[in-house]
DNA sequence: CTGTTAGCGCATTCAA
DNA sequence: TTGAATGCGCTAACAG
C-alpha cells in the first residue's frame, strides 16, 4: 500500500528517520556503508570482536543518527534465547512479593534485562502454564517467588516444567523454599526466625502461646512451624489478613481470658488480622496479649501497636535471586552472598546453588512481659 | 544428567519429544501430515479461518501430543507485533501501583497477553527509555501508571516517545492524569474526592485544616489541591510515608495546640506518616486532630485509628486501562465503563478515549467532630 | 479450502 | 577483518 516505509534505507546523508516502522540493522548498515554482519558485530559484539576504528565508529554514528534500537524478537529468534526473564509471584498486591519484585527488577535493570511479571493468584496451574510460555519464548530464566506447594501432584508437574525449561537452557531460581526442586534458590532462615520469635516470647514469660498459621501445605509455613517447636496451640487459615483474623478469633475464643498470653502469626498479613481480632475480642495488646508477626513488611511499624516481627531481607533476596539467575548463563562475578551454602562445582552441569539469608527479630510495641510472669 | 524425572509426559504414538529445542510448528505440521500454513491456521487462526473437522483435529491432536507451544518471538517478528504489553509504574512496592498492577495483569491474562513490568523509581528518563524498548519490541502497547510530571522538559520528550510508539501501532494508555498526553486514559476523580474530604471535615466543624501535600509537580497532587480549594495551610513533601511524617510534623509545629484541628494527607502513605507524626507530637487522633487520607490502600483500615480516606477503585482502574489498551487494536466489545467521558469517533485514527472513575469517601475512625465545634 | 513461497530482523558460518 | 549467504519459527500473501 505504501512504499514510504522502505525508502529510508539507503540514504547516506541528510535523510530523516522513516516515519513508520522501526529502524533496522540493515538500514544502519546501509547508512554506514558496511555489511549487515559488520553492523551487527559492532553493535552487538557478536561472534569474534573487531574494532577497526573507522568502521566501528561509522556504524556507531549511523546507529545513533538513525535512532537504532535492536529488535529483541529478531535477536531472540536468531540466537534462540531472549533477554527477558520471568518473575512469577502469587500476588502482586502482597507487599511480601512487592518487595521481592522490587529487588529483582532492580538487579535486572542493571543488566539490561526486561522482566515479565505474572501473578498466579495462588493457582499452581498458572505457574506451570506460565513457565511453559517462558520456555517457548526462550526466556533467559524464571524467578519463582513464593513457597511452593507440597502437594505431590502439582509439584511433580511443576518439576517437569522446570526440567523442560532448564533442559533448553533456561535458568530457574526460587525465592523461598521449594519442596523438591533441584534449582538454585534464595532462602530465608525461616526456622531460625521462628525460633527467635518463640525465644523472645518465652523470655518475656509467655508460656501459653497460640499460633496463627497459614496452610500447612506451604513449605514456608512448615518451616516456620518447625522452628516454633512443640507445645503450642495452632490454628490454620489462609495466609492472608482475613485468615489471620479468623484464626486468631478462633484461638482467642477457645482460650478465653488468660488462656493464651501471646500469639505468633506466621506472616505480617495474618498478624494484622490477629491484631484486629484481639481488639474485637477486647484483648489489649500488649498488656493482655503479645503478638509477633513474620516478614517485617513495610506496614508493620504502622500497625498499632507497632508489630514485633521477624525481619526478612526481602528486597535483597530479590536482588540476589536475580543475580543468581543472570550469572547462570554467562560467567559474571561469583559474588559471595550473605552465606553461600552450597556452591556449584565448576563441572559442566552446574548443580544447585543455595543462598541462605539470615533473619532477625525486630522488637517493637506489640510484645511485652506476660501478665502472669510478674508474679512468678 | 538424570532422566529420572521426565518420563511423565505420555506419548501415545512412538515419537518422543526432542531433547533439545522446543517443538516447532513445522514439527506439528509434519506429525499431522499437513502443511505449515494449515497448522498455523488451525493453531493460531491466522488469516482466513477454517475448521475442516478432520484436518483441524489432526493438527490439534499432533500439537497436543508434541506439547507444542508457539514461539512468541517468531510470531512477533512475522506479524510485526507482539502480544506483550508493558506496564510502567513508579514503584512496585507502593500498594497504589500494586493494586493497579493486579487489575491490569488480571485483564491481560484473560486475553492471553504477557505483561512486562518495569519500575521507574520515579525517574522520568527511565520511563522514556522503557517506552523506547517496548516500541522496538513491537509491544502491543504500554500502560503508564502514575501521574506524570508537569516538568515541560521531560514531559515533552515523553510525549515524543509516546508519539513514536503510537505511530508504529502501539497503544499507550495512562492511568491517572497526564499533563498533556493525547492518549487514552483512565482517571480517578481527584478533585471531587478532595472536595468530599474537605466537606466531610467541615461538616464535622473543622475550620483550621492543614494539608500534607505531595510535590506540586505531580498532576495528581495538583488536582487534589484544586479540589480542596483555598484557605488551607499546605506543606509539600515527598509523596511517601516519610514525606507525610515530615510535612505533618512541620504543620503541627507551626500551629501548636488547637491551631489545626484536622489534616488532609494527599495519599494514604503520607497519611500513615502524618498519623505517626501526630502521635509523636502528642496529638490524639481523632480527639485532638482529625486525619483524612487519599486512595484507600489496603492497609488504611489497619492503621490506628483506622483511616478515613478517599477510596479509589484502583484495581478496577487497572483492569479497565488494560481493557482499553487491548481493545485498541482489534475490535473487542466497547464495554461501557463507569462513565465513559469521551468516546472515540469511529473514524480512522481513534482519538483520545477517557474513562472517569468516581471516588468515594470512606469514613472510619480517624476523623471526629472538631474539639471547638461542640461549643459553637 | 489447502499448500507454496517469501520474508520479518538479526546472528553466524563460511568464503574471500 | 569483512561480506555474502543461510536460517531461526512463524505469518501472510499468493497460487492451486
Amino acid at each position: 500500500m505504501d512504499e514510504q516505509r522502505s525508502r529510508a534505507a539507503e540514504v547516506p546523508a541528510g535523510r530523516v528517520r522513516p516515519v513508520t516502522g522501526a529502524v533496522t540493522l540493515k538500514q544502519v548498515a546501509a547508512e554506514a556503508e558496511v555489511s549487515l554482519a559488520t553492523a551487527s558485530r559492532v553493535l552487538h559484539r557478536s561472534g569474534g570482536r573487531e574494532v577497526r576504528g573507522a568502521l566501528a565508529e561509522r556504524v556507531q554514528a549511523a546507529a545513533e543518527r538513525l535512532g537504532y534500537v535492536s529488535n529483541p524478537h529478531a535477536q531472540a529468534l536468531a540466537r534462540a534465547r531472549s533477554s527477558t526473564v520471568g518473575l512469577i509471584v502469587h500476588d502482586v498486591t502482597d507487599p511480601y512479593f512487592a518487595a521481592i519484585a522490587t529487588g529483582a527488577m532492580h538487579a535486572a535493570h542493571a543488566d539490561g534485562v526486561m522482566v515479565m511479571m505474572a501473578a498466579t493468584f495462588r493457582d499452581p496451574e498458572l505457574e506451570i502454564d506460565y513457565l511453559g510460555r517462558l520456555r517457548a519464548q526462550g526466556a533467559r530464566g524464571a524467578l519463582l517467588a513464593g513457597s511452593g506447594s507440597t502437594d505431590p501432584a502439582v509439584s511433580g508437574r511443576l518439576a517437569d516444567a522446570i526440567t523442560a525449561f532448564t533442559r533448553e537452557g533456561g535458568r530457574v531460581t526460587a525465592i523461598g523454599a521449594r519442596p523438591d526442586a533441584h534449582i538454585d534458590a534464595v532462602v530465608p532462615d525461616n526456622t531460625d526466625g521462628a525460633r527467635q520469635a518463640r525465644a523472645h516470647l518465652e523470655a518475656l514469660g509467655h508460656r501459653r502461646i497460640g499460633v496463627v498459621s497459614g496452610p500447612g501445605t506451604l513449605l514456608t509455613v512448615r518451616q516456620r512451624l518447625e522452628g516454633l517447636g512443640d507445645g503450642l496451640r495452632t490454628v490454620e487459615a489462609d495466609f492472608t489478613r482475613e485468615g489471620g483474623y479468623e484464626a486468631a478469633a478462633k484461638l482467642l475464643a477457645a482460650h478465653p481470658d488468660g488462656g493464651l498470653t501471646a500469639l505468633i502469626a506466621l506472616n505480617d498479613l495474618m498478624a494484622a488480622g490477629a491484631l484486629a481480632a484481639a481488639r474485637d475480642a477486647g484483648r489489649r495488646v500488649p498488656e493482655d496479649l503479645s503478638v509477633v508477626g513474620f516478614d517485617d513488611l513495610p506496614f508493620a511499624a504502622d500497625l498499632s501497636p507497632a508489630l514485633t516481627t521477624v525481619r526478612l531481607p526481602l528486597r535483597q533476596m530479590g536482588e540476589r535471586a536475580m543475580a543468581l539467575l543472570l550469572t547462570g548463563s554467562d560467567g559474571a562475578s561469583p559474588a559471595a552472598g550473605p552465606s553461600a551454602a552450597s556452591a556449584a562445582e565448576p563441572g559442566a552441569a552446574a548443580s544447585r546453588r543455595t543462598v541462605d539469608f539470615p533473619v532477625e527479630l525486630v522488637v517493637r510495641a506489640s510484645t511485652a512481659e506476660a501478665a502472669g510472669a510478674r508474679t512468678t
